[in-house]
RNA sequence: GUGGCCAUAGCUCAGUUGGUUAGAGCACGAGGUUGUGAUCCUCGGGGUCGCGGGUUCGAGUCCCGUUGGCCACCCCA
């Protein structure tokens, strides 16, 4: 703010070094996450025609996104706010063609217009992962298990984070069977997803509008059935019986039937058990997600104490390829936002400090070259710098005028070099490993070289 | 979009009922001592106090507006 009236504009991000690196982190994660699941990377463009947009959402999303017409132009076009649309619109392009199914993530960024608020930017980064073709409950285990795994390798285990599951076919057919109009579904599932912002006995009372009991209403509350694995039982090789949902709270049996839940959503048990994540998992009829477009199952990751929110979110779509003109297709995905993810690892300290975030991101140095007073070493420390480049090597030097030792070798370790390698005089030099300390003797300059060259 | 709280150095903050040239620690830069990441010493850069206006002899301080941040509502694809 020193010498500028500028500020970047509201809810966007300015990154410096360590900024650019911690983001570089995250989706350095995703892809791999991804490229481990068998996904293929695709994009498409930043900006779309508004059109795409409202074709799905109506004329009120207008006010959500950033839209704009090129000067002198005609066609209104809008900065993309989902990869959902453009998603549907590759595919149908080339659905004849593609194999079945097809998996394919990105990463890149989106905007939304929205009162930025913590874990909540105008522009942000979100990473999304799709498997069209296949309406099978092993494709929306495979989604979910994408996702757990992306977790995992950050550090989070299945007590920092939760992956709420629901099912909104089976969550309709339950309350349909108990009399309530699928017209009046959308009503209740909105005051679902808004009982923690309202005080108990209110959320009660409305709820019996509804036609539950005080006792359901408190179920409600609750939110979640869950479905566990005892303790010492192999979950590759847990069997789950369908009649039996194992490890339900049997209170929670005493007030709800769950039969239609629990047809719909065993055979995504098994299949979850089957990815070894089930620990990860809370069946939550709570979780409903946008109405508007989900078929089936439908999921979301929060922290386990409920802060910040939602860390990714995602569902079956069954009819969206066909409403963007591509052919009937099956499709289940999700998406994870950058903002939330960063805040969350920052929250349980699993994001790696400076030395370490560059180091993890492969962006230090691997060999710091450092004069010593030799007045011949000063001329071979740019040569030698380049020769370790031209062999494939991030080799740095300093730009100091010093020639203090102490002060070259923190220089080195500020910039987490891996090697310090010090020049002795014009044909000799020393190899210190800066992880552990270790120095080597003075050796010949070529054999310093070649130990840092050289195969590991 | 509506409302509340906030804004002084890169960071964390101090700054008296309105009063000289706005400070500290850390960080950063240059150099010195000790041939090894430390310690120590010297020096230095960096602020039109978010921005604009008003009141006043005088505003970092009081008033209004504005921009941005945080929080709640709305929304959350």
């Amino acid at each position: 703010m020193a010498e500028s009236a500028f500020q970047a504009p509201k809810g966007t991000r300015d990154f410096y070094p360590e900024d650019a690196a911690r983001r570089r982190f995250i989706t350095e994660a995703w892809r791999s996450a991804s490229v481990r699941h068998g996904f293929e990377e695709v994009d498409g463009p930043i900006f779309e025609h508004l059109d795409l947009y409202t074709v799905k959402s109506g004329e009120g999303i207008v006010s959500e996104l950033f839209s704009f017409t090129r000067a002198g132009g005609e066609k209104d076009y809008a900065l993309r706010p989902e990869f959902t649309p453009t998603l549907a619109r590759l595919f149908a392009a080339r659905a004849g063609s593609l194999p079945k199914p097809t998996r394919w993530f990105m990463a890149g960024p989106f905007f939304r217009a929205e009162k930025p608020q913590r874990g909540r930017l105008r522009e942000f980064l979100q990473w999304n992962a799709d498997i069209l073709g296949d309406a099978s409950p092993a494709a929306d285990a495979e989604i979910i298990a994408t996702c757990v795994s992306l977790l995992a390798s950050l550090g989070l285990t299945s007590r920092d984070v939760r992956v709420k599951v629901n099912h909104r076919a089976a969550l309709g057919a339950w309350l349909s069977s108990r009399g309530l109009a699928a017209e009046r579904q959308p009503e209740l599932f909105k005051l679902l997803d808004a009982r923690g912002k309202m005080p108990p006995q209110e959320f009660a009372s409305r709820i019996g509008a509804f036609g539950f009991s005080a006792e359901q209403a408190e179920v409600f509350l609750r939110g979640i059935v869950r479905i566990t694995v005892p303790a010492g039982v192999d979950p590759r090789t847990h069997e789950v019986d369908p009649l039996r949902p194992p490890a339900v709270d049997p209170s929670v049996r005493d007030v709800l039937d769950l039969t239609y839940f629990s047809d719909a959503v065993m055979p995504l048990a098994r299949e979850l058990v089957a990815a070894g994540i089930i620990d990860w998992v809370d069946f939550d009829l709570s979780i409903v997600r946008g109405l508007a477009y989900y078929t089936g199952m439908v999921f979301e990751v929060h922290e386990a104490a409920g802060a910040e929110r939602a860390i990714a979110g995602g569902g079956r779509y069954d009819n969206l390829v066909e409403l963007f003109g591509g052919p009937s297709t099956p499709a289940v995905g999700f998406g994870m936002g950058d903002v939330v993810l960063g805040l969350v690892l920052e929250d349980r300290g699993l994001m790696p400090k400076a030395g370490d975030l560059f180091r993890r991101i492969g962006a230090a140095p691997d060999v710091f070259v450092i004069p010593g007073p030799n007045p011949a070493a000063d001329a071979l420390v740019k040569p030698v710098v380049a020769r370790l480049r031209a062999a494939g090597l991030h080799a740095r030097h300093t730009s100091k005028t010093t020639r203090n030792i102490g002060k070259l070798l923190k220089e080195a370790v500020d910039q987490s070099a891996r090697f310090a390698l010090i020049l002795e005089s014009d044909s000799t030099a020393a190899v210190k490993d800066l992880t552990s300390g270790a120095q080597s003797p003075v050796v010949p300059l070529a054999d310093a070289i070649a130990r840092l060259t050289g195969r590991e």
